[in-house]
DNA sequence: CGGTTGCGCAACGGTTCCGTAGCGAAATAT
DNA sequence: ATATTTCGCTACGGAACCGTTGCGCAACCG
């Protein structure tokens, strides 16, 4: 009987969680300022989430960019769609910080671990994909192990992500990267 | 005139900081903890140091591997050389957290996004070396932008280190992408 | 329509960390 | 030897968060 949470309330605290944590970073979106911005209570958020983090981890699955998996005809080109998703739908600053901020997190909260995990997964799928075509296509090395390679793949782009200030860009630089991942995957001419 | 700063009190105290940040993070050294642990007075520490953050980074900076330059005769065996002294130095999933927090701290403070920079720079000596042997030798492209491959190299490993709950291990996994980078650099067969 | 329950408001207690102050005692440059 | 400054101790004031409580009001289920 009686009441049930209301979803607008929810909706505004989602939102202002999601505002603070692309002006500010997750770390200044604490519960009294969510409550603060949103305008809701701070015992209304209790109400619906049982702490702080919960409130957090929830607005950040929100972030989650479910990229789709391109078919460009090569896999550099593959690449370099999937790169340019990723920069589309977050400014390169925002996401670095939000990287960097989950994977510590992560180190002493197991619930944003696997948040963090979860968040990732999302390009899992796509990749995958694109990997395979390309082994079907003979551009990669069938031998390949495939996992092996999608983690490798992953390397250039978060040395670049973490290591730049500026984060990533679309510019030669990543392209050069790309090609220089291809490389690597390419199938080895038989030696004689 | 009167009396100096007591070395004895200095040292004790970033002994303390940095066993605090080897057993418990980065996070945990604040400048209370360290006052209890090391036995030095909270008021001490402050005539020592400006404030908390810089006691911190001056114990960081006792946490530089400076690696020495490998000589193997290959690319892959003086990577996997450096690699093997970087996990020799450290606890790998010391490393990693220690890695992730600067990181983080980074984000933030202009003074840990130095110390960080700085920390980085022991290792990029030695690695240009690496590579500059290797295009002598003919192993790599000698037509490489070299800075952009050092980056490169580096991404796998990252990769490696901060997705991998288990951290860097000196095991089949890391050979086969030093493998992969390896042939990513190698030069390119002349297309007939 | 009535009871139940969410909502907003304001305030509180608790924790953790910061940096500072006051004090007596010990160390050290001159 | 003496003046000066560090050292250790204890305590304080302030800030930021957390999560909770009590209250009156309004919304919703039945």
């Amino acid at each position: 009987m009686s009441r049930p949470l209301s979803e607008a309330a929810r909706t505004k605290m989602l939102g202002a969680a999601q505002e603070i944590i692309v002006a500010d970073g997750l770390d200044a979106c604490t519960v009294d300022e969510v409550a603060r911005r949103s305008g809701v209570a701070k015992t209304t958020i209790y109400r619906h989430f049982k702490n702080g983090d919960e409130l957090v981890i929830a607005a950040m699955e929100c972030f989650k960019t479910d990229v789709d998996t391109p078919d460009t005809g090569s896999l550099a080109g593959d690449l370099r769609a999937m790169v340019e998703q990723f920069v589309a739908t977050l400014e390169p600053a925002v996401s670095r910080r939000l990287f960097v901020s989950m994977l510590h997190r992560a180190l002493d909260h197991p619930d944003f671990e696997q948040a963090f995990r979860r968040s990732r997964e999302a390009e899992y799928g796509p990749l995958r994909r694109v990997l395979q075509r390309a082994i079907a296509r003979g551009e990669v090395d069938p031998e390949i192990d495939v996992p092996l390679a999608m983690q490798f793949l992953q390397g250039p782009f978060m040395a670049l992500q973490l290591l730049r200030p500026d984060a990533i860009t679309i510019d030669d630089r990543l392209d050069q990267m790309i090609e220089l991942s291809c490389r690597a995957l390419a199938p080895q001419p038989v030696p004689l």
